[in-house]
Order: C-alpha cells, then sequence, then structure tokens
RNA sequence: GCCCCCGUAGCUCAGGGGAUAGAGCGUCGCCCUCCGGAGGCGAAAGCGCAGGUUCGAAUCCUGCCGGGGGCACCA
C-alpha cells in the first residue's frame, strides 16, 4: 500500500465513521492524508485528520481518533491503530501490504514517479537568456540547471514543456560587443562600455578567418557584419556548451525578429487600440501600477523608438498565440523588479496575469580561500559555466545547484568544488545507484532473481527503505505543482541514506553455498527497486546514474 | 524611502501548521571472516529578536535587527 492507497482507505473510513456517528460529513477535510512521523516509535504512518476534523464535527479529538483508530485496524493492511498525544493516529501496515510498493517500482520502471495531473497544461519555460555579449556564467548556469530540472519534472506529470532561450540580440549592448569585436580585430583598445574578456578576441579571430575582407569594409557594414556575426558565434558557443551542460532548448527567439517583422508594432499598436496603454509626455505607457508596480512604464519613448518592455509584449503576444496556458519566466534577483511588469502585459492583453509565472533565482555567489570573487563581464573576470564544468564535472556541477531552493542565495567555494572529492552529496546518491548496479551484477552470476514474497520484508530498515520509495511520486508532484525541483535532490539524498542503511543491516546475496531463499530474492527485489527510483530521481536532474564509479 | 529574497549545527544548506528540527562536510569516539568502508553506529552543537493567529509555529501575520539584490523615456 503506498501512501495515496493509504490516505484514501484513511478518508474513506473517516467518512464512514461521521456518517455513522452522524456527525457532518463536511468537517473532513479533502486534503487528510498520511505523513511519516520522524520518530518511529510513532509508526509507519501517522494522521492527524482527527485534529483537523474535530473541532468542525463538534467532538473532542480523542474521541474521534479513537473511533477512528478502530475502524482503521479493522480494515486489510493495516496491522495496528494507535492513538497518540492530542489526537494523532498512529498507524502499522501489514508487511505484505507495504511492500506491494516494491512490486508498483518494478512494474512501472522508468515511469514510476510520473503522473498526469498536469495533462493538457502547454508550459513555456524561458530560462538563462543571457545576452549573447559573453559566455554563460554561473548565474546562468543557475538556470540552466534549474529550470532544465524543472522542465524534467513538469514533464514528468503530464505538462507539454517548452523550453526557450529569448535571445537579446538587439538593442545597444549587441553595438558595443560588435565594436569591442572591431577593436580586438584592429589591436585597438577596448571601448568605454565595451567588452575585454579574452573571449572576444577568440572570436573576432574566428569572425575575421571566416569572412576574409571584412575589415577593409565600409565603416557601416563593417559593424553590421561584425555585430551579426559575432552574435551568431557567441550564441553557437553558448548553446556548445549549453548543450555539453545537458540543457537543451527547443526554442531559441530572437528579440530582433519580433521588431524586423512588425511584431512589436503590431502589438503595441493593439494595446493602444484597445486602450491598454496611454499617451502622456509624448510617450507610450503601460498601467503597471495596476499590478502593483512603483509607477507606470514607458512602452514607446517620446521620440518614437520602442523601450525594451515593447519586445517582452510582442514576445509575450506571440507565447499565448503559440497556445501555452503558462508561460514561466526564470529570471536573476537583480531582475525581479519586473515581475509586475510581465504581468501587467499580460493584463495588457486581457490575460488573467496568472498566465505570467515569474521565479527569480537568488545570486550565486563565488568565495575562493573564503574571499568573495567579483564577476564583471567586461573586465573578463567572469567564472563561465565552461569553467565550472571544468573544475567539477557536469554532475557534480548541475547538482550543487539544483539542490538548493532558488530563493536561497548560494555561495559556491571553488577551492572546495575544485578538489573533487566526494564533498558533494552528488556523490553519495551516485554511490548508491553505483553500489546497487554492482549487487545487480553479482546477483545475476549467482543466478539470484527478484521474488515477489514482499511480506517477508519485515525488518525495520527495509520497512523504512520501502515506505521512502513509496514517497517518490509524491515528491515529483510536489516538485511540479511548487516549481521546485531542489526537492527531489533532498529525496534522493534521503533514499540513498535509506538503502545504505538497510544494505548496513541486511544481508541480500546467500552467504557463500547458502541456498538460495525466498528472503534472499525479496530483498533482491527490493534493491532493484532502490536502483530504479535513485535512477528516474538523478534522471530528472539530468545527472547521470553510473554503473560503476 | 519603497520592493524582492534570506537569517536554522563550526561551514554549506533542507525542513508545504504537527509529536524529540535534519543532511552533507568539519570535530571527537566506535564498527570490516564474504554483497563496493565513497558505507554504518554514537557524541558535542542550532530555529536573529519581540509580539500575534492556532489545540499546536522554524513554517502563517505584524514590527524590529542583520545580510544580499533591485528601484530608467537603459537593455
Amino acid at each position: 500500500m503506498n501512501p495515496d492507497a493509504l490516505a484514501e482507505l484513511v478518508r474513506d473510513v473517516a467518512r464512514d465513521v461521521l456518517t455513522e456517528r452522524e456527525l457532518d460529513l463536511s468537517a473532513l477535510p479533502a486534503d487528510a492524508g498520511v505523513e511519516r512521523p520522524r520518530n518511529p516509535e510513532h509508526g509507519d504512518y501517522a494522521t492527524n485528520v482527527a485534529l483537523r476534523t474535530a473541532k468542525k464535527a463538534g467532538v473532542p479529538p480523542r474521541d474521534l481518533a479513537t473511533w477512528l483508530a478502530e475502524a482503521l485496524a479493522a480494515r486489510d493492511g493495516i496491522a495496528a491503530a494507535e492513538i497518540a498525544g492530542p489526537g494523532f493516529i498512529n498507524l502499522r501496515l501489514a508487511a505484505d501490504a507495504q511492500g506491494a510498493v516494491v512490486g508498483d517500482v518494478l512494474a512501472h520502471g522508468t515511469a514510476f514517479g510520473a503522473g498526469d495531473e498536469l495533462a493538457g497544461q502547454k508550459l513555456n519555460l524561458e530560462f538563462v537568456s543571457a545576452n549573447p555579449t559573453g559566455p554563460v556564467h554561473l548565474g546562468g548556469t543557475r538556470w540552466a540547471a534549474v529550470g532544465d530540472a524543472l522542465g524534467r519534472v513538469l514533464q514528468a506529470r503530464g505538462a507539454a514543456v517548452t523550453r526557450e532561450y529569448y535571445v537579446n540580440d538587439a538593442g545597444a549592448q549587441i553595438d558595443h560587443f560588435a565594436s569591442s569585436l572591431i577593436a580586438a580585430a584592429t589591436g585597438g583598445p577596448t571601448p568605454d562600455n565595451g567588452y575585454g574578456g579574452a573571449y572576444v578576441g577568440e572570436i573576432a579571430q574566428r569572425l575575421v578567418a571566416a569572412n576574409p575582407g571584412v575589415l577593409d569594409l565600409p565603416e557601416a557594414e563593417r559593424h553590421r557584419v561584425f555585430r551579426d556575426t559575432g552574435v551568431a558565434l557567441m550564441l553557437e558557443e553558448m548553446r556548445s556548451s549549453l548543450h555539453a551542460f545537458g540543457t537543451d532548448f527547443d526554442v531559441w527567439f530572437s528579440e530582433l525578429s519580433l521588431h524586423a517583422s512588425g511584431a512589436v508594432q503590431e502589438s503595441v499598436g493593439q494595446l493602444k487600440d484597445s486602450g491598454a496603454l496611454y499617451e502622456k509626455d509624448g510617450a507610450w505607457w503601460l498601467r503597471s501600477t495596476e499590478q502593483g508596480d512603483d509607477k507606470d512604464r514607458v512602452v514607446i519613448k517620446s521620440d518614437g523608438s520602442p523601450a525594451y518592455i515593447a519586445g517582452d509584449i510582442a514576445y509575450l503576444r506571440d507565447k499565448r498565440a503559440r497556445g501555452f496556458d503558462r508561460c514561466i519566466y526564470m529570471l536573476g534577483a537583480d531582475h525581479h523588479g519586473y515581475t509586475v511588469r510581465l504581468k501587467a502585459v499580460a493584463a495588457a492583453f486581457g490575460d488573467d496575469p496568472s498566465v505570467v509565472e515569474v521565479l527569480i533565482g537568488q545570486l550565486v555567489n563565488l568565495v575562493r580561500g573564503g574571499e568573495p570573487v567579483r564577476m564583471s563581464k567586461r573586465a573578463g573576470t567572469i567564472v563561465t559555466l565552461e569553467d565550472f564544468v571544468d573544475a567539477v564535472g557536469v554532475d557534480a556541477a548541475r547538482y550543487s545547484l539544483v539542490r538548493s531552493s532558488v530563493d536561497s542565495t548560494l555561495d559556491v567555494d571553488l577551492d572546495v568544488i575544485s578538489r573533487q572529492t566526494s564533498d558533494n552529496p552528488v556523490f553519495y546518491v551516485q554511490y548508491a545507484h553505483a553500489r546497487l548496479s554492482s549487487l545487480a551484477r553479482n546477483a545475476a552470476d549467482l543466478g539470484l532473481t527478484p521474488g515477489e514474497s514482499y511480506g517477508l520484508l519485515e525488518h525495520p530498515r527495509e520497512g523504512d527503505l520501502i515506505r521512502t520509495l513509496g514517497g517518490f511520486p509524491e515528491v515529483v508532484r510536489s516538485a511540479a505543482e511548487l516549481r521546485e525541483p531542489h526537492r527531489v535532490a533532498r529525496y534522493l539524498e534521503t533514499l540513498a541514506s535509506a538503502y545504505h542503511k538497510f544494505y548496513d543491516s541486511c544481508r541480500v546475496l546467500p552467504m557463500g553455498d547458502e541456498e538460495i531463499s525466498e528472503l534472499h530474492r525479496a530483498r533482491l527485489a527490493l534493491c532493484v527497486a532502490a536502483r530504479q527510483v535513485l535512477a528516474n530521481g538523478l534522471a530528472l536532474m539530468g545527472v547521470s546514474a553510473p554503473e560503476r564509479m
């Protein structure tokens, strides 16, 4: 019996009891369920349903708990139901009922943990979207890991996900980038507001090599070639480093294309016509204060040119036209003020602002030997995605970024992560998987095959492991609902721990010439299930599940 | 001044109103006659402060203190 089934049973019994006692059925919370108590003495599962229902039903919690416990104890699969404290009911499952979870895992395989509550939802996930004026740095890397993992989690629960990268290839920064490339190609000094990293020289060199004679073009023409080709080369580099990182985008959306196609003009015109924008001081304004902004924002400047947000207006309209139910934006903390503006854009189109969902990720701080490392794209003293991966590898890099809530600023100590020791919890989780893989190989050598006598799995640590496995689908479900993929990472650490503890106490393979028993076979099944769930969880984070380490 | 995030063990971080607040690393002490010791067992050590809501608050609300990040007719 998995937690869902048990919760269903509890609600079922509660309805029976309330009906029988002629109490108010609506007192029962719809989400009444079970939880795993911290203290093992409190049973396999516990429910607070009596506490939550008693007041509204008008009966003392302990009385209600008593009735519920009696009724629960009589049900199949429940070995014991005891009242504790103010009205908790502590439940113990029969070993065979609980062990059936192992069979569930084996039956579902890679699909264990998947669900369908998001089926039919079309979600657009926009993340990274770093300016194509330099390599992806650490902040973008955090989103590359978290955004991709979130996409995997959402897909696992049934959503249709499009990963999208908004390319800011219009605007002054791009011109500064082009000027910097020209300066590098001609041996001139890096211009003010320009970019001076080593990568600028490399790209300039490649650009000139691929376009002989480009330096002899008239200035405007030369600038255009450097800008367009430079951005293309830069993007190709970013795309390939993101790919190596395990993050691939379905759509690379050009900001410039929105201007070139007239989409900006059209969408702004639409909002002018509908009265969503108003004119003041020669400019056109978005009523962002209606969504809580400090002040309204300019969409069309008084000189007639579009402000940055005009692109966002066209872009959101485009996304909605492509049929996305939700547009999720993942932004750095330095852009948090943008949240209300984007919601205001949705509202301007007459949409519910909740179609725009903005996730704010706090910044990643770099530390080296306790000293903070300053990041500056222009000075070239940045730590890039590639630097990070070179230092610790893709798995450790992704895992260390995904395992924490994006609400937390993250301190990454380069000295620590460069050591490549087992400081990182990813090794703990991967090791469990490797150990289980090894066990599977040994079992195969011995001719041991998984068995289904799950009722034999009565050791406390077998029970812990089984219950942990049973909790996986709910973890994935909540990670998707809350947009918090780090929950999966934390779960995996718990699972790895439960497995190691089990393995320390319970012998799986027959010793010496011991005969193969049903217990051996049931334990092997449990191990296969544990390995499956570890692999499924690691896959959700885009981290490999090694057979050997 | 206004807005967002954070404040939990020595460090980095978990903890969706529930019982005795957890993990990794670090410190100290244990455990290998065969399945991977990259493991297990034990010890020391913590919710910034003050109110409020609740049967029950690390969690929700308010205020204060401390840290980080934002507040453009820039992009």
